[in-house]
DNA sequence: TCTCGGGTGGCACTCGGTGTCTTATAGTGA
DNA sequence: TCACTATAAGACACCGAGTGCCACCCGAGA
């Protein structure tokens, strides 16, 4: 057991920091509370903050960067059997369920997150990590090297790594919705079951996207007769009747 | 003539400081250039820097803040008429106008950026402000209050609005990917062509997707049938089809 | 000439983040 | 039980980003 205690230990003063840093947030807002102020609450220094989380805004959030690790080894043994969608499904629903662990948290977390910018970048960028490995992902699937041949501009492989990126975007908005919608809620019901849902929603209907196919014709006469649904915005009449005539 | 005179010389300020920044952070990195050493390089006071820039990482940007002033402005006074992903194009294409602008600059900061972590964050949570602002759009052209009632949780209308927020998602990602392209091959060619040709490619297959279902309301046989002529004016049609219902 | 207002310079201050040295503590081998 | 070592933590100094405040300059009127 190498150092057992030790990492216990460290676990804990991370958790002790996270949880201060998380209550003081709270009470009397980000910009307002100094790492001073965090480390006496938890009770050590403040250099040990620093030993911990490189900037303050790490100290309220999930260990994302051990997370991508994760979900990167998990897609890289992830076996070629298993379909890409699959694949990259699984790595979302491993995200939601760290949030899904301490829903109490998570809840306090987004709703200081909510109130303060520079929070927010900072779990945008963090969410962006994980749309690139998913990219990346699709991409290694198809037989696109992560190179990225300096100049293939407007080549079917370019065209191809656009919808990666596009599926990688969607996994990602979906992902956060669900998250959002279950924080907004208090935290409460089963995340990762509405997030296998509306997933296999969203994937189900972008999956055939993959291939492309036409838009129906049709016949053409004199006279032009529409017949839609009151309620129907204007302009997708507008439009019908524009591919008409 | 408010202050012509003044309003010039702020420009100048302006320009002059995002020149030198630009130019010191590529010949000695971004984080080993001093706000102070910008300032001096510029001519003016580092007190000066912080009246034009929030902060360091903004010196080098373009005004996302007025840009998405005037993207916001553009989606909110488009016609009815005209479809909701046309108007999104649209507010795309404006945004890689600015970049076209000058292509010289452009190249120069994304090579800083892409070495420089810092600004990669401001990058991205500036073009996840423009993904916010074609959600909320999408959402609008679709009757969908941006309040979001709470609890929908699983309704049609949070169907509705995450398949906005993919399809918004799909649309900043094929912006950055062009862009990006466009960047790394020196600034060469017709972006605003490349995006517009990208988009409408990745925009056609998805929008069947957009309209497949969970539409609210779906069910109602109120048919309204529209007679007309072909060659009359879209307008009139629309004033017709207003007044019917 | 006086005044008013917006852009600017100068200055002091807070605080986030880092480098570095020292100290405490747990595990290891004799 | 006693050093020995590695790792985490404390203490301290330092840099630089960002802010508040006051003084200054200068063009536009009264």
């Amino acid at each position: 057991m190498e150092g057992r205690g030790h990492v216990a230990v460290r676990r804990d003063v991370r958790r002790s920091l996270t949880a201060a840093a998380l209550d003081l947030f709270l009470a009397q807002g980000f910009d307002e509370t100094t790492v001073d102020q965090i480390a006496e609450a938890a009770g050590v220094a403040r250099r040990t903050f620093f030993r911990h989380f490189r900037v303050k805004e790490d100290a309220i959030f999930p260990d994302h960067d051990a997370m991508l690790r994760e979900i990167v080894a998990h897609l890289d043994s992830a076996s070629p059997l298993v379909p890409p969608l699959t694949a990259v499904t699984e790595a979302a629903l491993m995200v939601v369920d760290t949030y899904a662990a301490d829903p109490e948290t998570s809840v306090k977390r987004y709703e200081v997150t909510r109130r303060v910018p520079s929070l927010r970048e900072h779990e945008i960028a963090a969410t962006s990590r994980y749309q690139r490995a998913f990219a990346a992902f699709l991409n290694e699937r198809d037989g696109l090297g992560t190179p990225e041949g300096l100049d293939e501009r407007d080549g079917a492989a370019g065209q191809r790594r656009l919808r990666h990126e596009v599926i990688a975007a969607a996994v990602v908005t979906t992902h956060n919705h669900v998250l959002r919608a279950w924080l907004r809620g208090g935290g409460t019901g089963d995340v990762r079951a509405h997030l296998s849902e509306a997933l296999s929603g969203i994937l189900a209907g972008l999956e055939p996207w993959l291939d492309d196919r036409a838009r129906p014709g049709d016949d053409e006469d004199d006279v032009l007769v529409v017949v839609t649904r009151r309620g129907t915005p204007l302009w997708r009449i507008a439009q019908e009747i524009e591919a008409a005539r």
